[in-house]
DNA sequence: AGTACTGTTATATATAACTATAACACCAAT
DNA sequence: ATTGGTGTTATAGTTATATATAACAGTACT
């Protein structure tokens, strides 16, 4: 509903991690279709290729399966791959970054965990 | 000495908060002369307009001073401004993204904010 | 005056990201 | 067969980022 774009990163990269926090909270599960290109370019005002780049990429990671004339879909194991994987990347590439920051700021955890979250990212 | 540079992020960008980061560790202390734009740009084989670019927008966010002919010069009262600043930005823009992450992928935030990095960043 | 530092400006080029518009090819159902 | 839904391709233009090269202008020291 709200088309918010985060302005330090690509849209079609946002689109690509969008879909994968779908995936791992269960809103789309293993065999649903994704949205539309055309569905989510009009819903969003954006680009139809802009989509189609994100879709193509989640193809490549073989998280996602064409099906020719009726989408794309869910794979069927695609959660507990994701979970995985961007467990992995997440502690091994974007801890270390933020912690070092959080450090640096000379933050405390208390404060940080009774912070409520207001983005789904 | 290790010329890396996070694809996601402008270089100039990243060059930014590598300065403001020094700031805050008191590398860089209030008065001292920023690194040259030539010595940055030759440092981290980067091209002279894209630190100066950099140095420009520390210059319009006020966190450093020009002086004609001599360079620039970080600010009285900098590393304060700074702390205030930063400290906002993240826990209001960047943390809550952040935490939906750490939640969506089953992580526990208490395990990793008391473990130690492996990076600086 | 000359040298050696500073930041800055001027051209020109390359690439990535995004957009607008239009058309094509496949599939399912009427 | 036609309609309406998929992804996909083709052209073309804009903006942001980064590059290479060169020259200009202010300050300090010899």
């Amino acid at each position: 509903m709200d088309d918010d774009w985060n302005d330090s990163q690509p849209i079609y990269r946002q689109l690509r991690d969008r879909v994968i926090a779908m995936i791992l909270d269960r809103v789309l599960d293993e065999g649903d279709p994704l949205p539309s290109v055309r569905n989510v370019a009009a819903e969003f005002r954006v680009n139809p290729l802009t989509v189609l780049k994100a879709y193509q990429q989640l193809a490549d990671e073989e998280i996602v399966e064409k099906r020719r004339g009726l989408g794309l879909f869910v794979k069927t194991g695609a959660h507990k791959i994701l979970l995985q994987v961007e467990r992995q990347r997440f502690t091994n590439e974007q801890w270390p970054a933020i912690y070092a920051t959080i450090q640096r700021l000379g933050l405390s955890p208390q404060d940080l965990l009774s912070v409520k979250p207001t983005t789904g990212r």
